[in-house]
DNA sequence: GGTCTTTTCGAAAACGTTTTCGATTTTAAT
DNA sequence: ATTAAAATCGAAAACGTTTTCGAAAAGACC
């Protein structure tokens, strides 16, 4: 009910805070005898040291925001995971936050962030933000940023990333190998870099393997329903374009609607046309056929980017110069039945 | 880069910080003018409040903390969502907390939020939990707590439920009714709460339609991988039991091993065995055949759980006496494919 | 002009720690 | 025994707010 504060253990033991203070915290200017006395005193009035006090009073928190654009699912949920272990693990809490895919929101969250004294923030932009002024704000007020998955190139910050180009064109590349010819895009939306990256990727490849590239080939997912994008486009693709033998999807969950459509309408996968999806979500290996795809290492994206940023945050703390990393992931391609005839 | 705090605007002005403090919070013992003044200078200096100060001198953070047991997927990931959109529309602040379903981890965690001085926090017990003085603790120091989905029914405070045994009743008398006889039950483990009455559910409502309860056809999933368990489990009976009808699954995660059994097996569901589900995880639409399930609203769930919360933090803090509520969201079935012959 | 009320402001304490710096005591050295 | 060095402790300031309470100034009234 009441806490006990390290006054009351001081006037348990008729000696000062101070001592109290010093005792608990192992300064070496306190004789054995009375530091063992307040650490049992401590333990038998479960002591906690209120965080509140010693963070204003040293002034960090041991806290670290996050910032994610959408809705924690499929891919967001596997990198929540690993800033959740890997924060854990270093001893830091983690406030979570969604911007919807809001510049303004995002923005707020961030100012947010910094009032409430975080020691650093994970973030990874809206499809919005075209604006990096806030983000460089916060770094200048010594907040350190951490970009994944969603980065901005310009913004000079640590940050953690896969090729979504290179991703793609490696994707597309083992579809031509295996000797298809006619392959869709289905892509996203046209701000997201991924987005681009990925149909830029898909584009390359082809481009390099001497495969004309035909635009009335690439179908565009962006209703943020990306299994019934798939599966409608994977309606109209197969009236519009019925030659073709491959689709490269953006998207798991796209894929997974083309391969759904598919089972319906009784084509078969992939003897008629294969589906190559994107991330490696959990459920690529229930579908059936089960779905190759690419993997994009979420819970280790998490993992890395708490790292990083913690990292910065003591070299921080230590006067020690920062200095900014930009870690790129592995991708490789998971081959299932999708693919393989 | 330096933070403008209340004494920087008071120079500035050269009023004291007092003034400064209730001209920004609204007093009314300030003349017009000089609020104005303040509030313009606050405005020009980009003044924001230092957190951690005004907490420790409030006593409050407006911050709650959220426990909940499993990795952030499926079910979760919506209570989460939930949570997430009511705290903010408070003007609430969340951390997260995964205790993988460890009870000493949980104790730990609740330990943890209590000492950053959340207002509150909302949990879901770890499938381990079986003591809960660590949450009456909690409570007893003033820190409200709502239990939620995961609930102790002997914990003296609010809560957020479904109905699992009779919604466990409902789909297996849905079954029967469907003329299904011989009904197995994949189960989960024997602690947690949901599992229990789901069980229960199933059970009685056997009795109560003149079914002999059979406890060879209850098997237990508790690998908390769920969808092996079912998979792996979903072999077993058929070897055991081969003449069972139907399977009620504790999970659609389960249900969907099952059926991914069923499918490699060449085992027609639902003509020799139909599938129920519990949760409607998105997922379920997207199997083949789609599952017949409970829909368990998870996103009301995490918002009922905030608002809850909050009420009571409020209610604490004016002094006024708390009431705790439990609230029962209503679930209902989803019928599709793998019931409908 | 004097009294009383209202308006407007600020000094100071408080929240619970951490840390500097000096004071006192003990031990070591001669 | 004297002095120097080491060991042990505590007073006080600081972190940036909020809020109480009293004081001063201004306005109202006769």
């Amino acid at each position: 009910m009441n806490d006990t504060k390290l006054i009351d253990i001081a006037s348990a033991l008729g000696i000062s805070v101070t001592t109290v203070s010093k005792a608990l915290k192992g300064y070496t200017d306190i004789s054995k005898a009375t530091r063992a006395r307040v650490i049992e005193m401590a333990e038998t009035m479960n002591y906690m040291p209120n965080s509140v006090a010693v963070n204003l009073r040293t002034n960090e928190t041991k806290t670290i925001g996050v910032i994610i654009p959408a809705t924690v699912h499929h891919f967001f949920s596997s990198v929540l995971n690993g800033i959740l272990e890997e924060a854990e693990k270093r001893g830091y809490l983690v406030i979570i936050l969604q911007s919807n895919e809001k510049y303004e929101l995002e923005k707020k969250q961030l100012a947010l962030l910094i009032q409430k004294r975080v020691d650093g923030v994970l973030m990874s932009l809206s499809n919005e933000t075209d604006d990096f002024t806030h983000i460089n704000e916060a770094i200048r007020k010594k907040t350190p940023v951490v970009l994944f998955d969603k980065i901005a190139k310009r913004v000079d910050c640590s940050k953690v990333v896969i090729n979504d180009a290179k991703a793609a064109y490696d994707a597309v590349t083992y579809l031509i190998n295996k000797g298809y010819k006619r392959i869709a895009h289905f892509r996203g939306s046209y701000v997201p870099q991924n987005s681009i990256d990925r149909f830029l990727g898909y584009k390359r490849a082809l481009e390099a393997h001497g495969i004309e590239y035909d635009s009335k080939l690439v179908y565009v997912c962006d209703n943020n329903t990306d299994f019934e994008d798939g599966y409608e486009n994977a309606q109209k693709i197969m009236t519009e374009n019925p030659d073709i033998d491959a689709i490269f999807a953006i998207t798991d969950l796209v894929a997974i609607g083309i391969i759904k459509y598919f089972n319906e309408a009784g084509i078969k996968t992939p003897e008629q046309v294969a589906v190559f999806g994107f991330s490696n979500w959990f459920m690529s290996t229930v579908i059936s056929p089960k779905l190759t795809t690419i993997d994009q290492p979420g819970f280790e994206m998490g993992h890395q980017a708490v790292s990083l940023l913690i990292d910065e945050i003591v070299d921080i703390k230590e006067h020690r110069p920062v200095t900014h990393q930009i870690i790129e992931l592995p991708t490789r391609i998971i081959e299932r039945e999708s693919t393989v005839k």
